[in-house]
DNA sequence: CCCATCTAGATTGTCCGACAATCTTATCGG
DNA sequence: CCGATAAGATTGTCGGACAATCTAGATGGG
């Protein structure tokens, strides 16, 4: 019985390796697609990470699944997977689900927001700040956690998950849409609208203004060029003798 | 050539190779799920099924993360998956996401359905026979055919997949409630209004229709006795002395 | 010069066996 | 009856192996 020192202090490697390696493997690879060394479209191999992140390929085969679930990448059958990239059609699909999903974040989330306004209205004082500064990045930043406040203060563990999925898939997009100062002004007077409504309780407002939220949105986004989306599918074997490789010049 | 044997010893498995190893296993789990041979709520282990099936470890756990992302396992780490059993609060946050997206597959298959309205107004007959007859096991098989048209009709691949995944997890649950002639009558009714307003041409009253007719499901599955659901989340360790294992006597 | 075909290499799908970490269950003592 | 302990079961991860499939470069014809 003298001291069984096997206790808990094996954690001598790097930080808190309470994780899991499928998770630290999904962590990494989240985070390269975040910072863009990852470019949508790009594929990766399961022996490229193997070798750079010195875990087996059973682990990357794992984490690769787990992110296609969380819509970060895409993934066909003995082609491997990519970083997702969006068709317009895709865009279209999503933002009409985005749609009827913010809407019902709106609905569900406000009577909170509305007896507990702060963190809104805050959040709001800087949006005003970041849009008048005219920093994207910020504004950005921003609007992604204006969009998180309402869908994790909706208490519904599912909606939160499905929206999260959703916003994962367009991350890119939504980062590169707003280049331009008056489309900075624009989205952040619906932030604003939205605001004021939930400050009102005023539902149906609320409501309208998300949809009318996602709808520019999705313009703005449609309104990027053509290399920011992936081709449609190809439709059958057409006699499209087109020049395939001379369109780029 | 004369060496390596070919190890082609799966004679368990079907005949036809078309299909891969891990779409082979997540179709036998499915069917088993579907036909009731796994119950809700109860637990599987990976090697029963390697065994069972002749296939690797590895192709069962792929198999288990499919059928965990489309709805119908459960997975918890090191503790395996489990046939997916929601809790009476899964079920209204489940159902709320399920109302707005069911709408949101009403409108944008409205048009679709009203120019061509054969197949709708065939399945809604077979509805009124099967509801007359008090074949509950055909209605609810109509009744999920009912849904499907419209998720597939709105031409939006990602709607039709949330919403099935949705659907996936209420299989059992939905499959369960209509054992009452009643309730068989006032779900079709429900039908039979949305079909008519189809056939009006009447958006906005085919989405109230449907929203009605969600509610009403989830109300209708809410009635169940509490051994169809899973218990809720421990709230901590509280000392809640109270008699846990006589509670169902 | 463009195109279809074929071949070699790369990559994924699946299998096997192994071991540590963790969970579960049966056993024991108060 | 309850909590602590130990043995067994199960999952997480590793490494290697091979067939099936995909990809890209070489080849030959129009």
């Amino acid at each position: 019985m003298s001291g069984p020192l096997p206790a808990h202090t094996l954690t001598d490697m790097e930080e808190t390796d309470s994780r899991s390696t499928v998770e630290t493997v999904a962590d990494a690879l989240t985070e390269a697609v975040r910072d863009g060394r990852l470019a949508p479209g790009q594929r990766l191999t399961e022996n490229a990470f193997t070798s750079r992140l010195g875990v087996s390929r059973s682990s990357v085969r794992e984490a690769f699944r787990r992110l296609t679930a969380d819509g970060l990448l895409t993934a066909e059958p003995h082609r491997g997977v990519m970083v997702r990239q969006l068709s317009r059609n895709e865009v279209d699909n999503l933002f009409q689900v985005r749609g009827a999903l913010e809407t019902l974040a709106v609905k569900l989330a406000l009577p909170v927001l509305h007896q507990v306004p702060e963190t809104l209205v805050a959040l709001q004082a800087d949006l005003d700040t970041a849009a008048e500064q005219g920093d994207m990045n910020r504004f950005s930043e921003l609007n992604a956690r204006f969009h998180r406040l309402f869908r994790e203060t909706a208490d519904n563990p599912l909606l939160n998950e499905t929206l999260t999925r959703l916003s994962n898939s367009l991350y890119w997009l939504q980062f590169r849409v707003l280049v331009d100062r008056r489309d900075v002004f624009d989205t952040n007077r619906q932030h604003r609208q939205l605001t004021d409504c939930v400050v009102a309780d005023d539902t149906a407002g609320a409501e309208a203004a998300m949809l009318d939220h996602v709808e520019n949105a999705r313009q703005l986004i449609q309104s990027l060029p053509d290399d920011h989306f992936a081709a449609p599918p190809a439709p059958a074997k057409s006699k499209a003798k087109g020049n395939q490789r001379n369109a780029k010049a």
